[in-house]
DNA sequence: TATTGTTATACTCTATAACTATA
DNA sequence: TATAGTTATAGAGTATAACAATA
């Protein structure tokens, strides 16, 4: 062993939000292989959009809690994918978006390996004590 | 109520990964209120520093799983707030790392802070809850 | 006037590749 | 040759301010 201290010290590890950030860490990169070409943030919007087909951009991006204008580029990137569209609404201001076929059948994949991915962060826990993970992490979260 | 779902769907909040980055949100919110003028991160590498005085710059990028060249900016931007200082090693081609008196009055002020925070996000949390979520967290983290 | 989508711009955090000075 | 620090550059992800079209 040696003098000094290999990792982060025990300082850090006792806090919650220390070892909150790195149980996300790790959930994030078993996403990353379990869910390839998209981010668990891109799942979300897709996610949202085939739940509530035709919404606007301006409604995503208050679900989402992002400014409108930082949802622009986000949606450039997923329709140059053809994994949406977007069409002018009634009310010409808006657009409304929706998934394309592709878009549905990326969607459905990205289920898939999300399913795998939470049995995989799962394994090292009973039902019982995921549900109190669930309950736990909800009462952090207020 | 809507037709339309308000927020992201039932689907997404059954889910380990998304209420780990709900809880993860919540923490850092308060955090930044808490501790103002530092992020977690850059806490942690006054922590490590204080711990390991004189480290190099590859170690600590080393102890906190960052590329070396990603140290250089951020260092540099803790140098010219005078929280450390660099002093070039016997070995010619390192760079030591101290805390300055100001990064030593800070990171104290800070470390207040930080249990101010984890006292606030543990308030909802029995003795027994809050050990048993550091438990539940080091299992999901491998 | 107010709202929607957009653009221009900027900031944070991160990485890779190539350079320099040392070893 | 190999390593430490640095630079140039790039790419996510995010925001604010201002603008045109539309309401």
């Amino acid at each position: 062993m040696d003098a000094k201290q290999k990792l982060t010290p025990g300082a850090l590890y006792g806090l919650l939000g220390y070892r909150l950030r790195l149980a996300q860490q790790a959930v994030f990169r078993d996403f990353a292989v379990s869910v390839p070409g998209l981010s668990p943030g891109r799942v979300g919007l897709l996610i949202f959009i085939d739940a509530n087909p035709g919404v606007t951009q301006s409604r995503l991006a208050e679900a989402v809690e992002r400014d409108r204008s930082t949802m622009v580029g986000v949606l450039d990137q997923l329709e140059a994918r053809s994994l949406i569209k977007r069409r002018r609404g009634e009310d010409r201001r808006t657009n409304g978006l929706w998934l394309t076929r592709a878009g549905c059948t990326l969607l459905a994949r990205a289920l898939r390996g999300i399913a795998r991915h939470e049995k995989r962060i799962a394994a090292r826990l009973s039902a019982a004590e995921r549900r109190q993970l669930l309950e736990l992490l909800g009462r952090i979260s207020g």
